[in-house]
RNA sequence: GCCGGUGUGGCGAAAUGGCAGACGCAACGGACUUAAAAUCCGUUGGGCCUAACAGCCCGUGUCGGUUCGAGUCCGACCACCGGCACCA
């Protein structure tokens, strides 16, 4: 395919360092503890252990399709950081790894037969091949897989501690369920299992779940968009199984707070704080107007949740979910005298009993999506009770409407039509009343009004504005007993299990219908080969299909049920620390080491400042912005409270890198045809000119369409540097022995010199100035993550140096060390050369990994002259030259002398002139 | 509807409140070549004016404001992208 000429032996030079590194471990990252051999580059830099520096990337799912050039973005940004870490003097930290549980993995296997562990390492072997062909440098000694059995069995000893755990509320931590206190009327083994059982961070529910029967397996409300499920987009309908849950809501206000510890964008931090939805109320009980004798007190009141308890006053009915338990409880035999037959359904004949039931079954019918989708018109029915407001004694009719949801609050409301747009709607369409109890401010009109302002027909509340109002009531309602302050999160407990085969199986088993932990010295659990993979259709997982498996030597039964793909994910950064450990997940000294940043040893004189605590950098993109990034902070606090981690936070900071779209500025799918190949790439232009153009194409964080005519013009950058060292007539030579020996023929490379303008002389103060304008440049940019600038800085460099008449190695050589981190393999050649021939200027270093990284000197890039514009009235009309350190007068002086200035001035008074050294001067006439 | 982001040449983009368009792509012209590719040199926001040099006007989504000076700060709006969405 390729019939442009290679501007450079990338073929050869691209594999000869790759091998090299790789047998070198020059990209080893050492623990504390770790003996480091005396030849490694690494120890010849650092005497001991400096601090550390811990790059991640977001492992990826390998998937049959391979990588997509969207994959190298973010592992090319956080490779030259690495890099650029490294020459500074940091420890870096810098893994791979894959997340390779999954349902493709799965599905393939149902369709063919064939186990998932075959499809899953043939994929990762796949996109470990185009990874590496890359030249990142990761440390794959610690490479992991989430379904290797060695990782595993501590995602299952994890789940061993959130489920062998409680939230103690008075601490707000998790404590080991041992030290849970039970209240003195629990006194039996079998009360106190339910308590226990009833507060462990892991927990079995019944409870209505997105059942996918095309998946055959039940998705977290995370997984449902729009009705359809996520991964494949098959209809999802509401089931009630039971289910493992995680307890992940009462970490709600800590996973709030802690967003203030962290250095992450602040629309991803507003995500997650929409996510976790906290909001400010009270709780308010009403009690039913005709209680019922049979039933205890709880059951005699409906309490609701509102944000706006000043608008007690307006409540002019009440709403609960259909599913709310109370319903059952409170209706009536007979309609109330003059109930409007719009209020009693489809049917006005019915008694109260029979159009509830049927509205519930009508709203039971609903899919998510119809739910969504029909949000236009609200549908609800009257229950024919009444309640009574606690604020004026009033009786107002409690309805069922699916607009309310059970899930959420207390799953009833007090309707304010007044004030809220839903309740409105509502009020309108039954013909309930609606009744003003805030003031609007002037010239907006009260009804449907829903900001702050002033009560009115609210008694004691009246002139009070809203927040002093919620003030009132609130204390008001507590004195009573008739409510309480209360916060409430959207955020929900996270459902845990899946009916699917290619997960970790729960290291659970079950006794007599109680579940009880498998002792960890018997783990992990190995899910058991299987003929069929299929999901059961029942609900049952498949591995209920294996009956020897399930069925334990002592007579419980293995749970069936296997965790979702999120679980390996939860952890995984930590397993990088000490990923071979088979006593524990993690050496607590490699973890403070990495993840507190404790130092090991005596830190390197002048190395960098106070490492931060967790992943110094974490980078991948937006869909994960609540989901993983969410459920792995809930396990981090987890383990921090049970002191397993030192942080209270996994990721400080964290980066999200944009989409690349196809060259047609569409999402890149097989379906448009605009996916990008890497392996194309990379065979006609080299691993260094594809990792410079993703950086290149802009700013990290941005979406942005891809160009292959824009990786051959940095293509052309890397081969006017390769032709600024290399001799163009031995280059010639090489290519012609090329066609005599095969292209392959490494040996060829000894053919090639440097050009005869490469010399061992001293710099002119120019080129002194120019490198030391691109080191300034690099490093700024490279701090910044500015990374499509700190190459345009590199190409203006050689650009420039490319005039020279002669070119002075060590300015080379620097120059290498500065582009080494964006295009690694080229400059370690390049570098190598210039080494071996310069000697005296350079330096022998093996690689240039770790040599230190260069530092400008500003001596350098200060000039004796400058020239500064000269605006009249705010309108550029000149230029001058001045002496860099000539003082403001003398500046002012200078721009009115100016010839081209002159005339400008002309007959008029001249009001002002702003000088500003070094920039500018505006003369402001009158 | 709510929250967040982004609007700059033909295209990707760059610009601590101080010369808008660095760097790169594409295009055009030239050198080299029998020719092409590659490479090297030059031009390239729009308009006006000039034989030319030079010079002038307009221009960073729209409208307004602050400032000696605004792509950048403030206010209102428009468009596109992303997230959430009956969360009481």
């Amino acid at each position: 395919m390729s019939t442009v000429r290679r501007q450079y032996p990338f073929h050869l030079i691209e594999p000869k360092w790759r091998g090299f590194w790789d047998r070198q471990r020059t990209f080893r990252a050492w623990n504390p503890g770790d003996s480091i051999s005396p030849e490694h580059p690494f120890a010849q830099r650092h005497r001991c252990l400096p601090p550390k520096f811990y790059i991640l990337d977001m492992f990826p799912y390998p998937s049959g399709a391979g990588l997509h050039v969207g994959h190298p973005e973010g592992y090319t940004a956080t490779d030259i950081l690495a890099r650029y870490k490294r020459a500074i003097g940091y420890n870096v930290l810098h893994p791979m790894g894959w997340d390779a549980f999954g349902l493709p993995a799965e599905q393939y296997a149902i369709k063919t037969g064939q186990h998932p562990r075959v499809t899953t390492e043939a994929n990762i072997a796949t996109f470990k091949r185009q990874i590496q062909a890359l030249g990142f440098s990761y440390d794959w000694e610690r490479e992991i897989d989430t379904t290797d059995p060695g990782y595993f069995r501590w995602t299952q000893w994890i789940f061993l501690r959130l489920y062998g755990s409680w939230f103690n509320p008075a601490t707000q931590r998790a404590e080991p369920i041992e030290t849970l206190p039970y209240p003195p009327d629990i006194v039996t083994d079998g009360q106190r299992r339910a308590y226990r059982d009833a507060r462990r961070l892991a927990y079995v529910a019944e409870a209505p779940v997105n059942w996918c029967p095309e998946l055959g397996t039940v998705l977290a409300n995370e997984e449902v968009i729009d009705g359809k499920s996520e991964v494949g987009g098959f209809p999802v309908v509401r089931k009630p199984m039971r289910q493992w849950m995680l307890r992940i809501t009462v970490y709600a206000e800590r996973l709030l707070r802690d967003l203030d510890l962290i250095d992450w964008s602040p629309s991803l931090k507003d995500m997650q704080r929409n996510w976790i939805g906290r909001s400010e109320g009270a709780e308010v009980h009403f009690p039913l107007a005709d209680p019922i004798p049979s039933a205890d007190a709880g059951e005699n009141a409906i309490t609701v949740f509102t944000t706006r308890p000043d608008t007690l006053f307006g409540a002019t009915y009440m709403v609960l979910a259909p599913e709310h338990r109370l319903v059952d409880g409170l209706i009536p035999g007979a309609w109330p005298a003059h109930t409007p037959d719009a209020w009693k359904g489809a049917n006005p004949a019915s008694t109260p009993r029979e159009a509830v039931a049927a509205y519930r079954a009508f709203a039971a019918a609903k899919s998510d999506l119809e739910r969504t989708d029909l949000a236009k018109e609200k549908t609800g029915v009257f229950t024919g009770a009444f309640a009574v407001n606690p604020v004026n004694q009033e009786r107002i009719p409690i309805w069922i409407a699916d607009y309310v949801l059970a899930s959420y609050g207390t799953g009833a409301i007090m309707a304010v039509p007044a004030h809220d747009t839903r309740d409105l709607e509502f009020a309108r369409q039954y013909d309930l009343p609606v009744r003003i109890v805030v003031q609007a401010p002037v010239g907006k009109e009260s009804i449907g009004y829903i900001d702050d302002g002033v009560s009115v027909n609210s008694a004691f509340l009246d002139g009070l504005p809203t927040p002093e109002a919620k003030q009132r009531i609130a204390a008001w309602l507590e004195e009573r007993g008739a409510g309480y302050r209360m916060i409430n999160y959207k955020l929900r407990d996270w459902l845990f299990s899946r009916q699917r085969y290619w997960g970790e199986p729960f290291p659970i088993a079950w006794r007599q219908g109680q579940h009880e932990s498998i002792p960890e010295s018997d783990l992990p659990v190995v899910p058991p080969p299987l003929a069929d993979y299929k999901p059961t259709g029942s609900g049952e997982p498949p591995l209920a299909r294996a009956a020897q498996w399930v069925q334990r030597p002592d007579g419980s039964l293995r749970e069936t049920n296997t965790m979702p793909q999120w679980a390996g994910s939860c952890w995984y950064y930590l397993r990088y620390l000490d990923p071979g450990n088979s006593r524990a997940f993690c050496d607590p000294v490699a973890e403070r080491y990495w993840m507190s940043g404790d130092p090991p040893g005596e830190p390197t004189p002048g190395a960098p400042s106070k490492p931060t605590p967790g992943v110094d950098l974490y980078v991948g993109g937006t869909e994960h912005a609540v989901l993983h990034l969410l459920y792995a902070r809930f396990w981090h606090k987890v383990l921090f409270d049970l002191n397993c981690v030192s942080t209270p936070e996994p990721f400080f900071k964290l980066v999200n890198q944009g989409l690349i779209l196809g060259e047609d500025g569409q999402k890149m799918s097989k379906s448009r045809g605009n996916v990008v190949n890497p392996d194309e790439i990379l065979a006609q232009y080299g691993a260094d000119a594809f990792r410079l153009y993703e950086m290149f194409m802009g700013p990290l964080e941005m979406v942005k369409p891809w160009s292959t005519q824009g990786v051959e013009g940095v293509y052309r950058f890397l081969g006017r540097v390769w032709r600024l060292l290399v001799d163009e007539r031995s280059e010639q030579e090489f290519e012609q022995a090329q066609t005599l020996a095969g292209a392959d023929d490494i040996s060829l490379l000894d053919r090639l010199r440097l050009h005869a303008l490469v010399q061992d002389a001293p710099p002119a103060q120019g080129q002194l100035k120019a490198l030391h304008t691109a080191i300034r440049k690099v490093t700024e940019d490279l701090e910044a993550m500015r990374f499509n600038t700190a190459i345009s800085a590199l190409m203006v460099f050689v650009n420039e140096a490319m005039e020279w008449p002669q070119r002075p190695a060590a300015v080379l050589g620097t120059f290498l060390q500065l582009l080494q981190p964006f295009a690694p393999h080229l400059a370690e050649e390049l570098y190598q050369r210039l080494a071996a021939a310069f000697p005296a200027a350079l330096g022998a270093a093996s690689t240039l990994a770790y040599l230190p990284w260069p530092k400008h000197d500003p001596s350098f890039l200060v000039e004796s002259v400058v020239e500064l514009p000269v605006q009249v009235n705010g309108r550029l009309r000149g230029r001058i030259q001045v002496p860099a350190q000539a003082g403001p007068d003398e500046i002012q002086a200078a721009a009115l002398a100016s010839p081209s200035i002159q005339p400008f001035l002309a007959g008029k008074a001249i009001r002002k002139v702003i000088v500003v050294p070094g920039k500018i001067v505006n003369i402001t006439l009158a």
